[in-house]
RNA sequence: GCGCCCGUAGCUCAGCUGGAUAGAGCAUCGGACUUCGAAUCCGAGGGUCGUAGGUUCGAAUCCUUCCGGGCGCGCCA
């Protein structure tokens, strides 16, 4: 489907090829909304060293080779060598009504597809999920979707930490409270692996019986390899709830952690000596990928077996990019991960290219992202000074929306107008609450640190996803009304400038997805979402839907409608809900 | 010491990869509900874009200096 942008690039692109040859030919015409006109191009100057004219004669001329008679009332020249383009409200009706009657609302296939793999989230077994696993996790799984939108075969990834030295403790623990618990339910995993850990480093006797097993485990015990197992099921399921409340798709089954990597790891070590790459160093086998520099001036390592012969996550890593590239056919992979590990991730990108495993076209992008602070600008801890669980969190802020919720219904049932039922409460309180904090999390550019405030983010007024959500249920709301008195959309005609403006914003859609997509920044996702809200806001305003004369209120409707499924859609990319009433 | 990231209105942030008078939200002030959800809308005030240079028709954006904040740099992940 072609959006009005498409259109009129293909239009300039024709027109500059009639005046400069057809060298210009897939040059930008540079097309940006303008606060001057509907669209402006600034071709004439961004071409300038292309075309060799001056700016305003490059623009004279390309408005006289413009054939757009059909799309726009008048372009004109201005200031320094823009061209000002007045579309016809026809050409913006067609083109909406177009995106209206598409499924993909305006949102073009690639035109390459890729495999993509998203590596997100990735929890350590025997610990919960806590509030510094928040942002990979819903970023991870946002662009997932994205990239899966616009028709990528994205494999997600979790990377989960469920092998290791720790497990030889965990698991004595485990069978220490076999009696007690049974092997159903290990109870609340942070207090395990706290207990684990101070009898660990408390009790001679246990330390050994753990150190033991873990030998049993590397060797492949059979009983040990069980108890593991169901450490690593049990922490699953405490994955699954908290994937499931905040509306994430990873699946069991994208599990890829690190003892699915461990038989792999002397291989790996074993080809990257064969190949060179690998050299001993202080007891250790070191890959060192030019170009880093340590403290003394040092070359930096990645240790991909340490002195004791043990592997270390290097490896792992290394392991993963390999079978990314090599097995899943990954030409595009994402790490969602902290910014601090920037440099880890470009050496192990290194390696793999030095191994010959990551070639263009392939490539290796890390996703970063900044620290969730706390009111005090510290790490968001609880106040018993560890970091919370992000059970703890949603189950906080599903009450706190709980409450306004619950506010906003009882005004409005005592107004006498359609409200919340009370059964519905909890749902809608648990999608606010869930759009509050993705929202507030998305909203801002990815690599900078942002203060986690509930009165922010769960704030009616301003840019917060429930005033998004507000929006799309005053959406739903006219298309009920509508419903019920036998009204249906029609033929979308553009006269007022509020319904020009609405028809402009909801036809960028398609453009949007695409530059998430692209740019991996899920704020451009929430700038366009506001836009799009204040813009439909001020036509509610400004528009009478159900009171217009009929066949306005046919083309209105068709508006409203497509601005509902615009809005659904947009938030279903960010792993938001838009519920009907709220 | 070397390297990476950040610095835009009182506060929280955008600024589409070099384009027109730097835009939003919050807060402040002033307007709009006997029209579909006022959780809304309309308007006002408020910025030497950390600093000093440079590149050019044109810089918040690109290059360099310095200042301030965060983070990383060998056996944790």
């Amino acid at each position: 489907m072609a959006s009005i942008v498409d259109i009129l690039a293909q239009r300039f692109e024709r027109a500059l090829v009639t005046v400069y040859g057809p060298e210009l030919k897939g040059a930008d015409p540079m097309l940006r909304r303008s606060d001057h006109a509907d669209f402006q191009s600034n071709a004439p100057l961004s071409l300038k060293k292309r075309t060799g004219d001056n700016p305003r004669d490059a623009a004279a001329k390309i408005i006289a080779a413009l054939d757009v008679a059909d799309l726009c009332e008048r372009v004109e020249m201005s200031g320094p060598g823009f061209l000002n383009l007045h579309l016809k409200g026809s050409f913006i009706a067609e083109t909406t009504a177009v995106q209206a009657s598409d499924e993909r609302l305006g949102i073009a296939l690639a035109s390459t597809p890729e495999t993509v793999v998203v590596d997100y989230s990735s929890p350590n077994i025997a610990k919960e999920l806590h509030a510094g696993h928040l942002r990979s996790t819903i970023i991870g799984d946002a662009l997932a979707r994205v990239l899966e939108q616009v028709g990528n075969k994205v494999i997600r990834q979790n990377h989960l930490g469920d092998w290791g030295t720790p497990f030889g403790m965990l698991i004595e623990h485990y069978l220490d409270l076999g009696e007690q618990v049974g092997d159903t339910a290990i109870g609340d995993l942070n207090e395990f692996y706290r207990a684990a850990r101070a009898k660990f480093d408390t009790a001679p006797a246990f330390a050994e019986r753990a150190r033991k097993r873990v030998v049993l485990l590397q060797g492949g015990d059979e009983a040990t390899l069980q108890f593991w197992k169901r450490l690593v099921d049990e922490s699953k399921r405490s994955f699954r709830a908290v994937y499931d409340k905040l509306g994430i798709t990873m699946k069991d089954s994208d599990a890829a952690g690190e003892s699915f990597f461990n038989p792999r790891l002397e291989g790996i070590v074993k080809e990257l000596t064969d190949k060179g790459l690998a050299v001993e160093s202080e007891g250790a086998i070191c890959v060192f990928p030019p170009g880093f520099k340590g403290k003394e001036g040092n070359p930096v390592p990645l240790i991909i077996r340490k002195q004791d012969g043990g592997y270390g996550y290097a490896t792992t890593d290394l392991a993963a990019i390999k079978y990314r590239l090599l097995e899943l056919g990954a030409t595009r992979i994402l790490y969602v991960v902290g910014a601090p590990q920037a440099q880890h991730l470009t050496m192990i990108y290194k390696a793999a290219e030095m191994a010959g495993w990551l070639k263009p076209p392939a490539r290796a992008q890390h996703v970063a992202f900044g620290s969730v602070l706390g009111e005090d600008g510290k790490m968001l801890k609880s106040r018993a000074g560890d970091s919370v669980t992000l059970m703890e969190l949603l189950d906080e802020g599903e009450e706190r929306a709980l409450a306004v919720v619950r506010e906003k219904a009882s005004e409005r049932a005592s107004a006498g107008e359609e409200a919340v039922a009370e059964g519905d409460l909890q749902s809608v309180a648990h999608a606010v609450a869930i759009s509050a904090i993705k929202y507030a999390d998305f909203s801002a550019d990815r690599v900078k640190d942002y203060v986690f405030s509930w009165s922010r983010m769960l704030a009616t007024i301003g840019n917060t996803g429930p005033y998004l959500q507000y929006a799309h249920a005053r959406t739903r709301s006219i298309l009920r009304k509508a419903e019920a008195a036998g009204y249906t959309p029609g033929t979308i005609t553009i006269t007022a400038p509020e319904e020009k403006a609405l028809a402009l914003a909801l036809g960028s859609f398609g453009a949007v997805v695409h530059d998430v997509a692209a740019s991996l920044e899920p704020h451009r996702m929430c700038t366009y979402l506001y836009e799009l809200a204040s813009t439909f806001s001020s036509f509610w305003n400004a528009c009478p839907v159900l009171k217009a004369e009929p066949a306005e209120r046919a083309s209105r409707l068709a508006l409203v409608e497509l601005t509902a499924k615009v809005l659904e859609r947009a938030l279903g990319l960010l792993g938001i809900e838009a519920p009907a009433r709220m």
